[in-house]
DNA sequence: CACGATACCGAATGACCGTTCGAAGTTCGA
DNA sequence: TCGAACTTCGAACGGTCATTCGGTATCGTG
């Protein structure tokens, strides 16, 4: 693996195409699978030779692994952003939801690929990053039910699971010119969650 | 792959011993991944060479479509036979869920196999049936969801979604001696749906 | 233009893995 | 107990694939 250019100019270029790599190496693994694809197929579609993608990474893993930082990093600055500020807990599950909707329809192969090597990123040893920025969105989420007013129709720890298991799973079915728009999907899970 | 043998004694201790395989074979996928497993490491798990496996099956990937039917298929079966009997929608909905959710639990692994192997799943030729009855699964919760009465405070196709989502999402984090039973699990994501 | 830094090529390598198959062991039924 | 059916063994095969690395082309810069 090569080193980040020194040269800003030549380092925007490196990255960009660093950039481009994860995304389509998202595109691939989603719909072939991570270890059904080879670098070459990878490569293949990037249009470059097999060994040129290791001027961008050590290895098959650490690409796997940058798929997943570039899911999980802006969805947790977001939603860590959205907290901060002071409103009711309602408004702000409404946000929160929205704006986690929006990531994930926007992030849809990122997505899948994260839910189908969950073993990886569970057992790894290089996964721990991964799976603690999971684990703080799941808190921030969970810190936030805990916050809402009025008694609970349904358990607490219940409903955060429910809730993650509706909004992760919408990257399997949304597809972008669908009849609903993620707005109107996220809002129908907060519905949902609060008793509409 | 030997054929199922004709003697009535021999062929039960085929059908068992196969079946074992199939479970092992779950647990040991489930953990580490279909294709980071070995049919060498699965063999030493059941104790066996890894040859003999062939005894039982064509291949891997026959491995994992047995995998799935055994998730499917009693699913399937029950699951009719539920919506066949005469009862209001909505106590209907609440004994499929429960159905659902024990079923769920009960092949924890089956089900985190099936998630992780998605991909091959919706595009592999071999797959049509398991296909099928995913699909045909799907529908009838579709229908039941249609025949609840009232007017839908949400989407009913978007409530199908959400209802995929949360109850088959409960594999990720069940635990069998856990503070919530199953029925208690199903019962929350129906009042979830219900509106309480 | 010229030079160094960067980007990419592509053949070679070494390891791994699913699968085969003939032989050996075991069990069942008569 | 004997033979046939069944089960398992385990070494060998063929193929695939991630990764390496020395060389070449390209690009930015002075």
């Amino acid at each position: 693996m090569a080193t980040r250019p020194t040269r800003p100019a030549l380092r925007e270029r490196y990255d960009r195409r660093r950039q481009g790599v994860v995304v389509e190496a998202a595109r691939v693994f989603a719909a072939r699978g991570y270890d059904q694809t080879t670098m070459q197929q990878l490569a293949d579609e990037l249009g470059i030779a097999a060994g040129g993608l290791y001027h961008y990474f050590g290895g098959k893993e650490q690409l796997l692994i940058a798929i997943c930082d570039e899911l999980m990093d802006p969805l947790l600055d977001r939603a860590q952003e959205l907290l901060e500020q002071d409103a009711p807990p309602e408004a702000q599950l409404r946000a929160l939801v929205r704006l986690w909707v929006a990531h994930v329809v926007a992030h849809r192969d990122h997505m899948l690929v994260f839910q189908q090597e969950r073993h990886v990123i569970e057992h790894g040893d290089q996964w721990r990053g991964v799976r603690d920025s999971r684990k703080r969105f799941e808190r921030l989420v969970e810190g936030l039910l805990d916050r809402l007013d009025g008694e609970p129709g349904i358990d607490r720890r219940l409903a955060l699971s429910a809730l993650l298991g509706m909004v992760n799973h919408t990257a399997q079915w949304y597809r972008p010119r669908g009849r609903l728009s993620p707005e109107q999907i996220a809002d129908g899970y907060t519905d949902l969650l609060l008793g509409r």
